[in-house]
DNA sequence: TTTTTACGTCAACCATGTTGACTTACTTTC
DNA sequence: GAAAGTAAGTCAACATGGTTGACGTAAAAA
């Protein structure tokens, strides 16, 4: 009974270890979204806006269909949310220049505000993480989440180590955040 | 316009790099549940049963309020989905010996078999993205993790680096994924 | 004996997801 | 120029899983 920790098989470590990121994945998510979740509530708003706010303030002028193919929705599930959005007037949508048919979704002032303060929050939260762990471990993180990450979304992540750089994500006027903007699905 | 990235401000990298980080989590959490959503749907449970599942079956014997903490929903949003997984021979309950106020909640043959599916996926996807980020990236993955979740429930979590021990979190029949056992919340 | 606790239940409501059918406007293709 | 395809929206019905509030029962603790 005493050695069970040397003489462990090593699968049911393996097992153990599996379980524990289970976990941990579980509790971030949901203490990483409680912040945010409060202040949205304040202002009769939920967890569904809070995505699409800040997936339109991440890409100015993103296109309806592309935003329903990073969040996965329906588009009348979208419609919902969205249109409660361009009511209280945190978007806005004009129509697309080159194709008319589109709507074009863009954050008003009021819509920037909000989404700085919701994610101000996560971001503090990921910052003090990040500065406790240091950057070595950073990097882990990001490696072993893009490896979660289903093939066609990973792709759009650097996670080469170096430093974050710039703008080659804002390329062109297309998008973050996404690997729509010329990639077939 | 060449040098934008030597020349960068830091703390515009600093904020991609969070922006970064907020969307990996938000992409890795997505694909992470679809695999065992599309099982669940198949007998007609959702997500909420597996969250029962899995946290009953990683705590046989787990009392009701225990539950309800780890979960932080309401005895309410929880009974219709235990009761149901009582009714379908998932879980049984017995009350308990020292305290027969209790129900202690214990996953059946059945619902073993069940979690085991359904963790299987998660495992799967797990093992393959540590195994392609190598060891030490798992290292840091659970350091920033750690430093992600709330005080009170990140304590549950060793992180300390070395190999995963064993039966110390099971000791003496107390909680895992949990840190209720014996701790005033 | 009284109070507190663990658990359960009924009822109403809300947020957010789904499917299916149909419309309108615009672009693309033959 | 007509036909087909696409972007977006709408109406309706429904499911899941959260919430609050009120109330009940049995057992434990004070």
């Amino acid at each position: 009974m005493v050695d069970v920790k040397s003489v462990a098989n090593p699968l049911f470590l393996r097992e153990e270890e599996l379980r524990q990121a289970i976990e941990m994945l579980f509790f971030a998510y949901r203490d990483f979204t409680g912040g945010p979740d409060g202040m949205l509530a304040e202002i009769g708003l939920g967890r569904a806006h809070h995505r699409v706010i800040y997936f339109v303030g991440r890409n100015p002028g993103i296109t309806v269909s592309e935003l329903l193919k990073i969040l996965r929705i329906t588009k009348q599930s979208l419609s919902r949310v969205l249109s409660h959005l361009v009511e209280e007037e945190y978007i806005t949508q004009t129509p697309g220049e080159r194709d008319r048919r589109q709507r074009l979704l863009t954050l008003t002032v009021k819509g920037v505000e909000l989404e700085r303060r919701l994610t101000a929050d996560q971001r503090e939260r990921i910052a003090d993480a990040f500065r406790k762990a240091g950057a070595d471990a950073v990097q882990g993180f990001k490696l072993v989440l893009h490896g979660i990450i289903d093939a066609p979304d990973r792709d759009q992540f650097d996670v080469s180590g170096g430093p974050t750089h710039l703008p080659a994500a804002r390329s062109g006027g297309k998008l973050v955040g996404s690997k729509i903007a010329g990639g077939k699905r």
